[in-house]
This record gives C-alpha cells, sequence and structure tokens, in this order.
DNA sequence: AGGCCTCCTG
DNA sequence: CAGGAGGCCT
C-alpha cells in the first residue's frame, strides 16, 4: 500500500512542492523575525554588533524554535545559531547604515547568509528519500 | 516550457 | 501554513 503511494509520480511531485513551500515559508518567518529583533536592539540603544549574541535561551532563538521546532523534536545545530547571529548582525548593520531606504536591501543580505546553508543531507537527496525517513 | 523561488494574501 | 502570481534560470 505504502509503495504504491511512493511509487506515484504525483505524489511524489506533490510532496516534493510542498516542501519546498514549507522551506520558503521558514525562511520568510526567520528573515521577519530577524528584522524585527534587529531593529528591537536598536531602538533599545544597542550601538555596536559586539552586544548581538544568539544563544539558547534570547528571546530571538525562543521565537524561532517555538516556530521550527515547537515540541523540541530535535536539538538545534550550534551551526545555526551562528547562523542566526550572523544574520541578525547583518540586519542591524545595514538598518544602522540606513540601507533599508532601497526597497530592496534585504537581496544584499540573503546572497550573503544563503552561502552559509548547510549542505542538504544525503538522505534528501535519495530517491528513496520517502521510505528511508519513514524507517527512521 | 518547466522547475524553483519570492512576494503577497488568506 | 497553503495558494496564487510573477520573476529568473535552464
Amino acid at each position: 500500500m505504502l509503495k504504491m503511494f511512493f511509487s506515484d509520480v504525483k505524489f511524489n511531485r506533490c510532496i516534493t512542492s510542498q516542501l519546498i513551500k514549507w522551506f520558503s515559508n521558514f525562511r520568510e518567518f526567520y528573515y521577519i523575525q530577524m528584522e524585527k529583533f534587529a531593529r528591537q536592539a536598536i531602538n533599545d540603544g544597542v550601538t555596536g554588533t559586539e552586544e548581538l549574541t544568539v544563544s539558547r535561551d534570547c528571546e530571538l532563538y525562543r521565537a524561532l524554535n517555538m516556530h521550527y521546532n515547537k515540541a523540541n523534536d530535535f536539538e538545534v545545530p550550534e551551526r545555526f545559531l551562528e547562523v542566526a547571529q550572523i544574520t541578525l548582525r547583518e540586519f542591524f548593520n545595514a538598518i544602522v547604515a540606513g540601507k533599508d531606504v532601497d526597497p530592496s536591501w534585504k537581496k544584499a543580505i540573503y546572497k550573503v547568509i544563503c552561502k552559509l546553508d548547510s549542505d542538504i543531507p544525503e538522505i534528501f537527496k535519495s530517491p528513496n528519500c520517502l521510505q528511508e525517513l519513514l524507517h527512521e
């Protein structure tokens, strides 16, 4: 029964597009939070990027975790914190520099951050990805 | 043309 | 989160 489903071309295509959609939505949420917290920091009088840090007990982290990992199903990798912090600082600097007057000011940040993306885990590249994931 | 992505909405 | 429109790339 399951095999029948997973070998269905339409079904697989549907799944991938949905996954893409999810990642897209996640990304959006991520960047919205980043901008929000960066602006908040500025309003709170933060002057330097050194004061901006992302740890497991900061508000920004909580907001993200609440959204992506509400039930704490997995442990958030350290790398995520690093990238999150870099992103936050990137936003902070851009806003402080007044770059946000440019309608597409976020593009530059996106370009920087996407290079920090981790590689896609091998399991997702497998054609049997769905089966393998289900067996975990 | 088809796939993937972003942006805006609901 | 899902849908839809529009842009970019192959």
